[in-house]
DNA sequence: ACAAGTGGTCAATAATATTTACCACCTATC
DNA sequence: GATAGGTGGTAAATATTATTGACCACTTGT
């Protein structure tokens, strides 16, 4: 392997992509929500420093990419981005942000913990033979070594415990969210292969949640949910920190068996 | 405050800054170490995929930086970046890479435990004193809301279970990693304030790593240290993601307000 | 002494961005 | 309905940055 290959090409980003790239980030933080006007082509400009066709060339992208609507004579306005689903334009562009992944999962922590406590509380007969149902579903693939089977029942099971919040609302949003997770949009199972090998402590997690809505004790199903979703955060963090390492390491080993 | 306050000015990079910056980080990295030779100008700009005189101007700048050696006729060399104390060059290399800080906790983290560990088994009388000493001077510097002078302290309280370790290769490295953080190149003491308001739990960890050294148990002398620096760590990144959270906010406020 | 590598310089050209001017649409006001 | 002042839309001329290509000077190895 030649030295060079230490380097890697670069990629110069132009004014363009650096003008939609910090509009996207500004959608994605609720700092621009829909409906919203921007500011006129020329204040753009002015603000941003760079010239006027470049704003519109950006502007163009984004409405390309179904983020905005231009209207001649009149504006431009952030597009109707959620809906009962979230937009497509807003999934890509979730997809396309890496912090928005860990946001998405900090928001699921939430959302979960609170479910997980609700459903405590609250939990039908019904619930929990669905909950169980699922836990076995859980067990079976698991002992299949069946990944796919696993996510689904995954979600499944998250789905269970929400709908046993009884909060019209929160089953309501968390749907939408299972419903992208299910796309496979937000999370690269690979990552969690490398901390948890084997799926173990995934599982045991998975039957700690169960457990507890099923004892009906709140302050253990919010515990073991916000555990379970801290872990996949950590084993996320984990993973892509463990990859940039061992980039580096195999260029340095590159580098020091150099003459 | 008009809306046009919540963009910020478009920063672009040349291909020159890019170039510069891949090599400042291979750098940094270990990937590049000092006395090596790059690729030839020509390698680099097929390589980098960018034109030759553009290579030419970032190695140029390199040199002006001190971190490399440019040699007519021979070839570029990555410069002699260490010795006693760092070089110039490759402080002022640190501090302008985030990502670094956080290595230089880790190693610092590393070292402190093993020299907490090594201190426990082997301090004598006379490093026990000057430990006990500096233990009373944090106290006498938090009594007097004194930052400076308990910086100062913690500096030297660091290096004295450093002595006490008597390791002299660790003794002579974190001499010099002492030296440039006395000259506050790498950490910025607001943000320990953000999370520590008073310094009372710093001080409370400095005790029990000194507790734990002076009463010869390398276990514990290792976990304290461990933990004092895991939590200055920590203290960093909350400080650091609050001050973006709170610029987001900040905007999500603006934009709000907006009619 | 020579060849083949290296770095050093620079003019011509290409690509990207900016400046400037003008046109068309939309909305509010009179 | 006319008008003004905002908006977006288009494009030519110019400026800036980067690339291409050629050639020169230095260093090292044979």
């Amino acid at each position: 392997m030649p030295t060079t290959d230490l380097f890697e090409p670069i990629a110069s980003e132009s004014v363009v992509d650096l003008v939609t790239g910090q509009i996207e980030s500004m959608i994605i933080q609720g700092v621009l929500r829909e409906g919203m006007r921007l500011p006129s082509e020329r204040e753009l400009s002015e603000r941003f420093d760079v010239s006027r066709p470049k704003v519109r060339d950006a502007l163009k992208r984004l409405e390309g990419q179904g983020l905005v609507n231009v209207r001649h004579g009149d504006g431009t306005f952030v597009a109707k981005l959620t809906g009962e689903a979230m937009s497509p334009a807003l999934i890509d562009l979730y997809a396309r942000h890496g912090q928005a992944f860990y946001d998405y999962l900090e928001y699921r922590r939430e959302q979960e913990a609170f479910a997980a406590r609700a459903a405590a509380l609250r939990a039908t007969r019904s619930d929990k033979d669905a909950i169980e149902a699922l836990i076995g579903e859980l067990d079976q693939a698991h002992r299949d070594h069946d990944d796919d089977a696993s996510a689904r029942a995954d979600l499944k099971f998250h789905g269970a415990v929400v709908n046993a919040s009884h909060n019209a609302m929160l089953i309501h949003m968390m749907t939408s969210i299972y419903d992208l997770t299910r796309r496979g949009l937000f999370y690269n199972r690979k990552y969690l292969r490398a901390v948890d090998g084997t799926g173990d402590m995934l599982l045991d997690q998975h039957h700690r949640i169960a457990e507890a809505v099923l004892a009906g004790d709140p302050d253990r199903a919010e515990a073991a949910a916000r555990e379970h979703l801290t872990f996949v955060e950590t084993s996320f963090r984990e993973g892509t920190a463990r990859e940039r390492r061992e980039d580096f390491a195999q260029k340095r080993r590159i580098a020091s068996s150099l003459p």
